[in-house]
DNA sequence: CAGAAACTTTGACCCAGATCAATATCGATG
DNA sequence: CATCGATATTGATCTGGGTCAAAGTTTCTG
């Protein structure tokens, strides 16, 4: 059984193909990867996996967000990451979701069956190998993330994730366009290590600052990118020595 | 060229052994590995690479503890990690580091010229996997963090730090000897996003409350870990499903 | 072993952001 | 299109932890 690896023209039907994970699509990789997956819809709000269940399937997001997060007993939670197309929900090798999992938008997900997952993963050196790169990668945001909840002021947290979020669905150049808040103002505040109220509080006084405009709750345009990048605390060439 | 990976005797002086990273020492692979080692040792307090750098090396760390911190352009600085013996500086397929790493305590490294140590992960599949492991272990601890930093109280962040700390040096059962804080109050403050008075006095407080005794400064016992575990803030099991 | 530098503790005060509360707006539903 | 529940805004007040300041320890150095 031999697999190779392809970047430019993994197979169509893939979903491992989301960030190039896939095998040669060949016959045999095809047939083991048709048989093993699945897909499945979570509608808005629903949980799409608990703290400590089992693990059954390994799935990426097809579509939509899902949020990772922990809620302590008496309430409190922090969402600890969000899950946007090609990422993964559960990984090779643990058997419980250590994080509670929930369909932010309607969320398509492609599953597989775990144990022929990690198969896959051990058969397929190119996997594992992908698979490495996406956790050092969520790693890196992660710790990027952490420098946001243990210092960052109200302000700079918004700042911050309204950069992320205008960055992420990055339009060509100039396009004027309004972006759209993926979360609600809750989310927005468990995301960030803040209260729904100082969330609202903020993006009032960013408005009033004549740096955004809402059209409506969620849609939103930069009036002032540069003064919103200021307000982030973070370096202003992105780190990078010049 | 062929590589197989064996745990249970890896080479023993190949330091990627350390949590069983290691090929199967025939010589093939020794002379490899050999070839590319070397060690270095950086004192107490010194920098061992600051963020955007250029990464000659990805070194493991052999003995001490390093840490990883971001710092603002105003001096407010968030440790995003530490690094004990067996982690790694540096991953594979990223040119410059993202975070200040520095010797919290003396730290010996084993540096693996980068190049060589890429092309290593790429031709022994089990280091990929070994690495990707790794990798989402520390993705989840951080996660795990983020939740401390985002949602927890002083009181909560600094029996976290204590509980982890004994963890870590978990001596076998009911030996009492005293534990050791690695860090300085400062260190500690910047790890869990607080200022370092707050952190003298919540342990004062604990100190108070019959919670812990300090011997002196760093050198410290539990009284009494069932309380300690009460105020972490987590769920008593861990969370596990009971 | 004196004197200094580094680290820690403790106190007094303050403020960013939490909490509590009232109102306003949106969007779904019959 | 009126009603209701979910979501958002805004105001008033409170407080946990930050800030500023002054001792008190420990450790290093000559």
């Amino acid at each position: 059984m031999h697999f190779e690896f392809n970047e430019r023209d993994g197979c169509k039907a893939c979903p491992i193909r989301h960030r190039a994970v896939c095998a040669r699509c060949d016959e045999d990789e095809l047939i083991i990867l048709e048989g093993m997956k699945s897909y499945k819809t979570i509608e808005q709000g629903e949980p799409i996996i608990w703290r400590g269940d089992e693990l059954q399937h390994i799935s990426s997001v097809v579509s939509g967000i899902a949020s990772l997060s922990r809620t302590l007993e008496d309430g409190r939670t922090q969402v600890v990451g969000l899950l946007l197309p090609s990422d993964f929900i559960g990984s090779p090798g643990r058997e419980t979701v250590d994080f509670d999992v929930t369909a932010v938008t309607d969320v398509t997900l492609c599953r597989f069956e775990r144990k022929s997952f990690e198969k896959l993963v051990q058969d397929v050196p190119h996997i594992a190998q992908r698979v490495m790169e996406m956790a050092l990668d969520e790693l890196n945001a992660a710790r990027e993330w952490m420098v946001l909840l243990g210092r960052k002021t109200a302000r700079e947290k918004i700042a911050t994730f309204i950069e992320m979020v205008i960055r992420r669905d990055n339009v060509p150049v100039h396009a004027d366009e309004p972006h759209i808040l993926p979360l609600t103002r809750e989310e927005i505040a468990n995301f960030l290590g803040l209260t729904l109220e100082t969330v609202s509080r903020q993006l009032s006084s960013m408005k009033k600052d004549g740096i955004l405009t809402f059209a409506d709750r969620r849609k939103f345009t930069v009036l002032d990118l540069a003064a919103l990048q200021e307000e982030t605390g973070d370096d202003a060439d992105g780190g990078m020595i010049v």
